[in-house]
DNA sequence: TGCGACACATATCT
DNA sequence: CAGATATGTGTCGC
């Protein structure tokens, strides 16, 4: 059923790229590759590494869920394999043409409907200001390869100590640090040497149709990264941008409506969640979620409502259930789930449906989610009682990454931002990470 | 049903 | 601790 496995290069995928043990976020399908890019004579296949920092959580309705209003994050980075140093590259596009040399490369971000089939959906950024301030479209954002060394290969270590202080050479690439970056604000974070990209505050345009707990059709949208490269002539002043290759989401709702509206679910923020929850009404918000807290699950007002005013407490109701929880999936069963990741799920948009028929049917695959085996919590969450997420796993990543040396660096980085590393480091306390890692 | 704008609430930062 | 900042979300009107 998978069917598209996409590309001719289902890339090996990067070890790294594919968390093994977590996902609290939407996996990303295999890579689809355009083109052939060579590099002295030798082929290269890049490879899109991409995550959704925040903003989903895994409806009641098994599916990746973020609401329309609400901001989500995604990284980008991508890899060349085999690594050349100060090599050239050059893009092979119509037999009639000859190589291309690549004077730079970029990501950019983009959504659809229903996959590749489906319309392009828009997405725009939001500057801190909001809605004060202007909304910009997607552009694409230069970024260079990640060099070896956090990546799959487990010489990591060797390698580094081997090069000297700096980073190791990269493929050439004239016009990387041209122009463009002038960018004098821009809501992404982006520094100007880095390996990887941040997009952040970005919203969908529009949700999906039939959100409704209806069985109508329910309509799908799929985040979409690409990888592009610029063959520009040396003389021409435009850049000539060539979508390199890509790398979907699996499919995800957008609602439109506010989360009042779906009472029994919570998002639960996956990552990070400041803010509160409304409340003006009396009712209870969920505070964030637990993910992390206490209450778990807390708020959402699940009917009471009311009176009291207070409330919070209330919560617990069943709350479970969000589990977003990949951890266990992915961390033990399927080690590294690359396969997971790559997997299967896409394509079958049409199978979607059978799936929606029941809600008590979930796809195999997934129903793992749903019942995880406590004793990961267990130790994870000796403080809190609610048996809920375990954050754990976002932490997890986090040491992930930073382990690998080269890529630490690209995330702290990132961390301009600041927020967000903030928030995550602050905001989940999971004294042990990475336990069961 | 979904959207946009406004307003309020709250977490976190400074 | 207070103000600023950032973000989630309730509400209203279309």
């Amino acid at each position: 059923m998978p069917l598209s496995t996409s590309g001719p290069y289902s890339t090996p995928l990067l070890g790294y790229a594919s968390q093994p043990s977590s996902n609290e976020t939407p996996p990303f399908n295999a890579q689809e590759t355009y083109v052939d890019i060579t590099c002295e004579g030798t082929a290269v296949v890049p490879s899109i590494d991409a995550k959704i920092e925040k903003g989903f959580f895994w409806s009641n309705d098994r599916v990746w869920t973020c609401y329309r209003r609400n901001y989500f994050a995604v990284n980008v980075s991508f890899s060349l394999s085999p690594w050349i140093a100060n090599g050239r590259l050059y893009l092979n596009r119509n037999s009639n043409k000859g190589p291309e040399q690549i004077q730079a490369m970029a990501v950019s971000l983009s959504a659809a409907v229903d996959g590749a089939t489906g319309k392009q959906i828009e997405l725009i950024q939001h500057t801190p200001k909001r809605d004060k301030g202007p909304q910009l479209p997607m552009k694409k954002e230069h970024l260079q390869p990640t060099p070896p060394g956090k990546s799959h290969n487990d010489h990591t270590y060797g390698l580094n100590t081997f090069h000297s202080t700096t980073q190791i050479a990269a493929p050439q690439l004239p016009l990387q640090n041209e122009g463009d970056q002038s960018n004098q604000y821009s809501p992404t974070t982006h520094s100007s040497s880095t390996y990887q990209h941040a997009f952040e505050r970005i919203q969908f345009k529009s949700a999906t149709a039939n959100n409704g707990k209806r069985r109508a059709q329910q309509q799908y949208y799929h985040l979409i990264v690409e990888l592009w490269a610029n063959v520009q002539n040396p003389r021409d002043s435009e850049p000539t941008w060539v979508k390199i290759a890509t790398r979907s989401s699996h499919h995800v709702v957008v609602r439109g409506r506010s989360p009042s509206h779906y009472s029994n679910e919570g998002p639960h923020n996956a990552g990070t969640s400041r803010g509160g929850s409304g409340s003006g009404l009396g009712g209870p918000g969920h505070p964030g979620l637990g993910s992390n807290g206490p209450t778990y699950g807390g708020g959402y007002r699940n009917g009471m409502s009311g009176s009291g005013g207070a409330t919070m407490g209330g919560g617990m109701y069943r709350g479970n259930t969000y589990s977003l929880d990949p951890s266990p999936v992915g961390s033990h069963s399927v080690s590294s789930s690359s396969s997971l990741s790559g997997g299967p799920v896409e394509g079958l948009i049409d199978n979607h449906h059978m799936v929606d028929e029941e809600d008590n049917k979930p796809i195999d695959g997934y129903d793992g989610y749903q019942y995880f085996p406590a004793p990961i919590f267990e130790g994870i969450q000796s403080k809190m009682d609610a048996p809920a997420l375990p954050p754990l796993p976002e932490r997890s990543i986090k040491q992930e990454y930073p382990g690998t040396g080269a890529l630490a660096s690209g995330w702290q980085i990132g961390g301009c931002g600041s927020r967000f590393q903030g928030m995550e480091s602050s905001r989940g306390y999971y004294p042990d990470m990475v336990a069961h890692y």
